[in-house]
RNA sequence: GGAGGGGUGGCAGAGUGGCCGAAUGCGCCGGUCUUGAAAACCGGAGUGCCGCAAGGUACCGUGGGUUCGAAUCCCACCCCCUCCGCCA
């Protein structure tokens, strides 16, 4: 969530930058409930200490003396008052607070101003797309042999739509570009989690998700548990409601994680074989920075995603990404697009934000600066990166006229051969 | 799942209705002493909110309740431990 302080000092400053964004969200509510909200504490927390004072000069009276008994009625009053004052208070924080957290975070001013993904910019590109170009080359799912390496069928009939099964030397495959995701991470200087992949609701408020995007993730509504979404969830929140010491930052870690996603009502011909799955596997890169530090942090988290796709030899390009594109709680986001040469499409494979203290806000955050008060740190994460279109981009770029497919230097290792299909 | 016990400051651990933001010990920070260190002694130290400040207020797992007054009593929930059952 945003810095109250700074709206009350700053309204049109932050109004301005919200306006960058697709975000409805009324500042102006939420200032007058914070008005409110000030008025109504200041009441309580007056009558309150009428009522302390009161009651230690009643605790030295003699119990069941007249006194003490006169002085009882006197008591009996106050505190009726007091406890409808401080309900009232607490009605108008709650209010607030969840305000509060249907703002979105402001976006930095190197952010270019855009009404969608057609105004993102792109900034770069590595590796040659031409080169990729020929006659046999064609969508991953349209490859002869693919469904019967990765199953949609068999998973429709046991899940549904969007689960599909793995099988034989393509399930070696994907373990190998997740084995291969995770050693680079590590050398990288990213500590390795297993998370968990259930987490609950402060979780996803956190960082984000709730309470506006439910339609994304998965539920249990009986223990009031979600499936994550990414390993962003539970990785942020590992954290949460903790300080850290000044001289443990930047903390970097990284987490392979299974993610699930409803993707309600985004279900169409784009989509089609790896493009969007409503399971699929990543590895995640979370930072807790310093304050100071975060904007660089930013570049560094996305050059360590580059060298992946560099490594892999798959051709991308890197978009920076417009105000009204970019996601609610983040204040700068770059995505990797990898090219898949049968589709001749740019497949998003990564996305590095800088969350600023938005989500390290919401989910308490903290460190103690040399001697002083805690303050909020930074988080950013990126994918490094998302299995299931790279994967495409390989089937598709390294498709060869034999009908097989050529598995990149670096996972021929890990994976155990040469070739799949 | 069943039965019992328990959640207090960084940790350990007192506290069963007002004198408790909370004893004591350890650890931590500063100082005295010392050639230096240890020991000893002295002092300091939680987080949020309101306030220009002085100060006020909240926080003893979480949320309700009883009471003039709650860490302390009542209710619900969460978590941990022990035993039993079940299971990888």
């Amino acid at each position: 969530m945003i810095d109250i302080k700074i709206l009350r000092e700053d309204l049109e400053g932050i109004r301005e930058g919200l306006a960058k964004k697709k975000f409805e969200c009324d500042l102006d509510r939420l200032l007058e409930l914070d008005k409110q909200r000030r008025e109504a504490v200041a009441l309580a927390e007056e009558k309150r200490a009428a009522q302390k004072a009161a009651n230690q000069a009643m605790a030295k009276l003699p119990k069941g003396s007249d006194e003490f008994q006169a002085k009882l009625k006197e008591m009996k009053v106050l505190a009726g008052e007091v406890k409808e004052l401080e309900s009232a208070s607490k009605e108008v924080n709650e209010q607030w607070k969840s305000v509060l957290l249907t703002i979105p975070n402001v976006p930095h001013e190197s952010v270019p101003v855009g009404k969608n993904e057609t105004d993102n910019q792109q900034i770069d590109t590595w590796g040659d797309v031409d080169a990729l170009v020929s006659e046999h080359a064609v969508a991953h799912y349209d490859i002869p042999w693919f469904e019967q390496k990765i199953d949609f069928p068999r998973g429709v009939k046991v899940t549904g739509a969007g689960f599909p099964f793995y099988v034989g030397d393509m399930a070696r495959l994907v373990r190998a570009l997740i084995q291969f995701f995770l050693n680079e991470a590590a050398a990288g200087g990213y500590e390795e989690v297993l998370a968990p992949l259930v987490v609950n609701e402060a979780s996803a408020t956190a960082t984000g998700q709730l309470p506006d995007k439910e339609g994304q993730m998965y539920s249990d509504q009986n223990e009031n548990l979600y499936l994550i979404p990414t390993a962003e969830v539970p990785v942020t929140n590992f954290f949460r409601d903790e300080i850290l010491e000044e001289k443990e930052l930047p903390v970097n870690r990284c987490a392979y994680t299974p993610c699930f996603r409803r993707e309600a009502g985004s279900w169409g011909k784009e989509v089609r074989g790896l493009n969007r799955l409503h399971q699929f596997d990543k590895v995640e890169l979370v930072k807790w920075v310093h304050p100071e530090k975060s904007y660089e942090e930013l570049e560094g988290l996305r050059k360590d995603a580059e060298s992946l796709l560099q490594k892999l030899e798959l051709p991308y390009r890197v978009l920076l990404i417009c105000s009204g594109d970019i996601g609610f709680p983040h204040a700068k986001q770059y995505d990797l697009e990898v090219w898949a040469g049968g589709q001749k499409r740019w497949l998003e494979v990564s996305s590095c934000s800088n969350f600023t203290d938005f989500q390290a806000r919401r989910a308490n955050i903290r460190f103690r600066p040399q001697g002083g008060k805690p303050e909020v740190v930074h988080t950013l994460n990126g994918s490094a990166l998302a299995i299931p279109r790279v994967l495409a981009a390989i089937l598709e770029n390294n498709l060869q006229e034999d009908g097989r497919v050529r598995v990149p230097k670096v996972l021929q290792p890990l994976y155990g051969g040469e070739f799949i299909g």
